[in-house]
DNA sequence: TATTGCTAAATTGGATCCAATCGACAAGTA
DNA sequence: TACTTGTCGATTGGATCCAATTTAGCAATA
């Protein structure tokens, strides 16, 4: 696997190589299906909170059986997406202004680490890679495409760190986000998610100034958890 | 179940509520046994890193059979314990200094902000809990129960942060120290972890003194980190 | 009327069986 | 010799079957 990078090979397995990576992304196993399928669906919101979700009717949708489909509720458990119950089953999480707020403090501690160590190391094809996204994200009119790229967006910013468990965490919780993203796009319509946020915060990574992109960033958040924050409170009591 | 914290309710269940809640701790479910016995076993270092677990070998030791002894690794995947990679099997997660690094890189980020949620709300019986549990600490000798009650101190001063999503997720990266913690203590001798820091810290709380709370804690958590990646370099190279 | 006890259907938990995949080693080929 | 290819044992992935638990509905009783 790894001598297909391997340089100075002559033999056509590079394009081999560029052959698999554009190949669909194929699922190795059936849990791994189920569980990527489920979480999608939650995360952009087309399960919402309380859906419940019955192994048989699953199983029967995903032409699985049902043991492929318990092991996958039990890693979505394991990520706090759904609620499972011995012997009563899996519901998915309910979202609430306290989980929201929950979200955004976890977030508001963890990405200001992530973005300071990342700063010093990135590259020009970081900074290619995260302008790609701002554009993409102008264009975007989908929805649950715009939560992803954002997610991206903030990730590119990160990847340097150096710590990949820190990352790890981050993009979970940068995940987790994008089932209130929802809502704040709702209340503010489609157009502006904060787009001249991530024009200063990439400006700042730029400039290598660590004070600046992470004040940008902090408010950054802070605004998104308060218009969050309100449109609980007004729509859902 | 939420009857039972109602107020106004004169019939006993309060009282039948904590006899529930004082009671012995049953496994509903062999998947719940085997995933916590597991657990226990890798974070007090009984199960050290790069452990292979075969699931014909675990389902007879544990006298179940293999699938919940599939779902438990499941489980266990999903918080970083254990690699499961398709149609080879589950090892236990190696830790590292860089793996050390993270985990207290990602605790210096999320406990401040817990401590300071919960400062003002804590009560004279979070302090008398979190006293006890110094006193306790001073007379344990055996590494694997110090790493639980170092855990249960801290979460003791967390308590009262309002955010239950923020304390989980501190609770596990607290659990997940306990595998580094074990090295601490070889290295430090039994005696000392860091109980001055401790008592500072709950005296700090008293008085309501979030500011320097916070300092004694990132102090705490930075002689923690430096000695355990002194440790790592010494030992492991 | 409200509570209790029982029964049956639905649903999940767990066990057993078969299929698919991986790794190591042997055999063949240049 | 070095490299590729085929085969076999071990292990995991998935399907099917049975047991245990929950819950809704209904009847009986105080």
């Amino acid at each position: 696997m790894d001598d297909a990078r391997r340089p100075g090979m002559a033999d056509g397995s590079e394009a081999v190589a560029a052959l698999v990576s554009d190949a669909p992304p194929r699922y190795r196993t059936a849990t791994e299906f189920v569980e990527a399928t489920l979480r999608r669906g939650i995360l952009s919101g087309r399960l919402p909170g309380g859906t419940p979700l019955r192994q048989e009717e699953l199983a029967r949708l995903f032409n699985v059986s049902r043991m492929p489909v318990r092991e996958a509720l039990r890693q979505l458990e394991a990520q706090a997406l759904i609620d499972f119950v011995p012997h009563k089953g899996a519901v998915v999480t309910d979202i609430s202004a306290e989980d929201a707020a929950d979200n955004y403090a976890i977030r508001r501690a963890l990405e200001p680490v992530a973005f300071t160590l990342s700063i010093p190391h990135l590259d020009a094809q970081d900074f290619a890679r995260a302008e790609e996204l701002i554009v993409e994200l102008d264009s975007e009119q989908e929805p649950g495409r715009m939560g992803e790229l954002n997610r991206r967006f903030h990730m590119s910013l990160y990847a340097r760190a150096g710590r990949p468990r820190l990352l790890a965490l981050t993009e979970q919780q940068l995940a987790a986000a994008d089932r209130y993203v929802r809502f704040h796009l709702a209340a503010k319509g489609q157009e502006h998610m904060a787009q001249d946020d991530h024009r200063a915060m990439l400006a700042a990574a730029r400039e290598r100034n660590v004070e600046r992109a992470v004040a940008v960033l902090l408010g950054h958040l802070d605004t998104a958890a308060a218009t969050i924050d309100a449109f609980f409170r007004e729509w859902a009591g």
